[in-house]
DNA sequence: AATGAATGAGCATTCATTCAT
DNA sequence: CATGAATGAATGCTCATTCAT
């Protein structure tokens, strides 16, 4: 959908590849980004010297864990604005991308990153997502959902804001999580 | 009420301990935990020895930054609730939370930390904030200023989501920061 | 009975292995537990890294060491005790343990132990070192060479005592050397 | 007796160094001489500063320890000597020098010392000994009581070794440690 | 291609020693 | 003289990255 492929790519390495990076989010999204790479490689079930051709860089694994996730979201957000009246499309969207990063701190660096500075690989799913946010914040405010005089980035500001919010309670109870979003939702609708 | 003094300590030690919880502050918020304990100590102008002297242990010194910036808070909390009406106290010390907490990423971590778990030094500072916006909230509630079903969690997440909502802004454009407190805000009023 | 396997273990890590146990055997027993992990590491021409991979501990190190001593003690104790009459054998096997700790003080310790608490990983040789002792010792008395009184801990005790004092003698003159043997196994002897 | 007394040293001044002297003896020998200055000026109830001030180096602390160990047992030695017939003079002498030495590694290498290198405050009173040593021998080996071959160093070396051999063995328990006397004692006799 | 052993710079922490108070 | 804060070299250990097998 946007990765690039340089070569083809040999079926079990392809395995190995897609193995790792599961792994790698789960590990670094739980416990941080200080877990040591030769832990993620034994997790994955391959040897680091592997874990470092597919991404020749500890950093660059990092890189590729946030693309996916902001892939991920792309692609979801565009189901949602394709299959919903505008309105209903922002505040759900709004929705998913916190649920995404429920109890994940290392998620809202990925938002971050959707805003700001990033490394070369970012910039296309970045660019991507911005683009649908874009959209979808557009389409609320002309259905009279959403003020006129918020921009993109404090939509994208609030997205990270409320992700982070949720971390801070207790991921069980979804009560106080109700109370968040009703708080941001309704600050966000006109006056 | 703020530092303890178990010994009254040369003057000279005192200005070392400060400075380094000074640069110790500054360094550790604007460039992460990570930071070299070595390069504290130079940055304070003393050897790594002394940094040791004062904080046994690199985990003490980012407990004893945190718990300053704590103590700094409910202060000025403190201050707010004495000289204002409750409402207005409450914006106004949101306001102050969140502006405090401005650029610092660390700082978020410091209000989770009241929120939750936390090392026994943080005990004490963090109940102590607790406490305060407890009152806050409660105040601001029977003023009928803040919507009656929000809870001090809730309150709490909301200030840590708002501050990580401003540091996805840039920090010298005033006008899209009031937006989103303008968000938050209204979406706090009862309905 | 000797060497645990866990893996294989590759020709050139074993070497390795093998080196850093040389080394660190020649350089702990004769310049002291002191000395530096780096220097072992130099000295067997690896890098620390690989040092610590194969002892992940310097304590670690220590105890492979003197676990090998241990090992090697008991398997020429095994011989003798096959190969020789009971009396002859306790004398030889006295003489043996004393003349392999020659000039090492460390080695002194190894002994200890075999007396004493001790590490999991010493349990096993040491608890095999006692056993051979205890059936020499019980040899040499049935045939009425070695004192009945003795017990076990005399014995390991007398060893580490006879050991200690050719330390403090000249390395090259085997005269003094055998007089203190004479003063030993005479005093063993019964009346 | 043989202590240096460069200048006459103010009364709290010699308590202080007294207290040190102290203090040290009874931690090094029970703790080794890996015990941190602090920790020792701390238990004398003084600061580092007047520790160096008294002993310019580490060392030089370690080294006064010993000599001041080393004098004692001179002491004793000389009175037993002149208190009691030749033969018996030189048991008594032997038993006294171990035990002096029971449980406390440290104190086997002040009497390694004795016999061998040492810095040059050690010369006098490690002379000194030798000298109350070799009379002790002599007499022993006139009276008919101690093997005419042994030389002194030998009996040093057979001093240190009991001295080990008792470490070995458990304290509070005498039948064991008699029956090590018995061996050493019985082997020195003339055949 | 995969493996995992080797590497070594980097880091937190300790401790003998000095020196301002 | 006494004090204890300051110093910084030294040490054990980790971990991203490379490379022989």
């Amino acid at each position: 959908m946007s990765g690039a492929a340089e070569r083809p790519l040999r079926a079990d390495a392809a395995r190995n590849r897609a193995r790792l990076l599961e792994v790698a989010t789960e590990v670094f999204t739980s416990r941080g980004a200080g877990v040591p790479t030769e832990e993620i490689a034994r997790a994955a079930g391959v040897g680091v010297g592997t874990l470092f051709r597919h991404f020749p860089t500890k950093e660059a694994l990092l890189e590729a864990v946030v693309v996916r996730r902001l892939e991920t979201i792309a692609a979801q957000t565009a189901r949602l604005a394709a299959e919903t009246a505008p309105a209903e499309a922002f505040f759900a969207c709004f929705r998913l991308v916190v649920e995404q990063s429920a109890g994940k701190t290392e998620f809202a660096q990925a938002l971050a990153a959707a805003g700001v500075d990033v490394h070369a690989s970012l910039q296309a799913p970045s660019m991507e997502i911005q683009g649908r946010l874009a959209q979808l914040l557009a389409g609320a405010q002309q259905a009279g959902a959403v003020r006129q005089e918020l921009g993109l980035p404090e939509f994208i500001a609030l997205l990270a804001g409320t992700s982070r919010a949720m971390e801070q309670l207790e991921e069980d109870d979804p009560a106080p999580r109700e109370r968040i979003f009703s708080v941001v939702f309704d600050g966000l609708r006109p006056r």
